[in-house]
DNA sequence: TACAATTATGAAATTTTTTTCATCATATTT
DNA sequence: AAATATGATGAAAAAAATTTCATAATTGTA
């Protein structure tokens, strides 16, 4: 689980990034709101933790910025204050939730795990690298292009992208993208990824499918980095 | 807008009812948690209310029930304690918001709002009497069996829930879901819009898209009813 | 009721997707 | 390096989706 934390209070920063690395999330600590703007360009996150009150750039307006820039993650913001008024705006900013200080560890790990579970719930997209699969339109949207994908190619490349990062067998395939067990006769698996393979290449990114003779396939994709 | 509101102090749900009647917002008060998962049984509401401390089953109680039933609505909580430890009960029972009374009707409906906003920009299927378009697998879900639309059929559906109850013209359905102009020399709507009709219909539901003679055509869906 | 305009429908034609197949390429083992 | 197994690929075949077309049915109007 990616999390980024944007806060300026180091001694805080650092107890959180901690506490999550020991569950054995994966934290990133900024010090200010350019820093996550920055961040949010580069690593795609699960959930995004913003103190509100920060140097230049207020955690509210990076909120802001997030959503125009279309980021979906959800995002929760830490205050000080626990005026209601804040808390209508910071979800009129498309906050997901907001928290004020002082607050535990362990509420803010409920609602991380309450934010990051619905938003699974209801995503409508999957992001790898720099692209991303839209699973409303069924379409493939790389940095200059949007490719329409088959319905095969849409089953295949989303269980290959639920399955990031570890081998998949022929027969694991079969079963999720075409629902029945992989049959010695036919080599569709093969030709389909092929075909997705040509559909997902381009000049600066060549290989995501890589095949594990005799085992099956691995799609890598840095599941942090963006660009 | 459609608004369950479970509420069992007749003043605070009288009065709540009136205020989002006069925003125009179709709102229904139930006075206990028996009452509210009956009303979600029948009627598909955007976003769902809940009194916590209620006779017999309580908000949260409620909250958890219609999880577990795969009820999608965003439900907000209302309760008389400020403790934060009900607040992460709340989000970890899957409720969507916290609010304490007492309360502004405008802090309300701007929880309502960011609430149902951000519901609708991360959803994925659109409901219609008794019927679900799954907007992932592009599967009409009817009450006893699934079925798979095409790619254009899956258009036109979702084009029709986006308008239901209004007349849509032919030239606005070729533009949403062929993203062209009408040509007077193809008749494809007419021919997608019989292929619908035959999957959409069943014995006790026959005509969902009813021809407006030299004007269009009208999508018919209960807004309300479930069944 | 007759007529014109509009919509509905079955079936053919076209296009796209899915699957099969033959052949080539690559990896592993000996 | 040779033999064998596994995977890749272009192209053909089959199936499915989309569009066209001819004709039938329906609606509104004279």
């Amino acid at each position: 689980m990616e999390i980024l934390i944007a806060e300026d209070e180091k001694q805080i920063a650092g107890t959180l990034k901690k506490r999550f690395l020991e569950i054995g999330f994966h934290p990133m600590a900024v010090p200010n709101g350019e820093a996550a703007l920055a961040a949010v360009e580069k690593i795609v996150f699960d959930v995004i933790i913003l103190d509100w009150r920060m140097p230049k750039l207020s955690g509210l307006e990076v909120c802001k910025i997030l959503r125009e820039r279309e980021i979906k993650a959800p995002i929760i913001l830490l205050t000080a204050l626990s005026d209601i008024s804040n808390k209508v705006e910071a979800l009129n900013a498309g906050a997901d939730d907001y928290i004020t200080k002082p607050f535990s560890f362990d509420e803010l790990l409920a609602r991380v795990n309450a934010v990051v579970r619905r938003f699974h719930s209801t995503t409508t997209e999957l992001g790898f690298n720099n692209c991303t699969l839209n699973l409303v339109d069924h379409t493939l949207v790389k940095p200059n292009e949007i490719i329409k994908l088959s319905q095969k190619e849409y089953d295949l490349l989303k269980f290959f992208l639920k399955n990031k990062n570890s081998i998949v067998s022929k027969d694991q395939i079969c079963q999720q993208a075409w629902g029945t067990k992989c049959s010695p006769l036919s080599n569709i698996v093969e030709v389909t990824i092929k075909n997705l393979r040509r559909k997902l290449e381009s000049k600066t990114h060549k290989s995501y499918i890589r095949t594990i003779y005799g085992e099956g396939y691995i799609f890598f994709a840095d599941e942090v980095l963006k660009h």
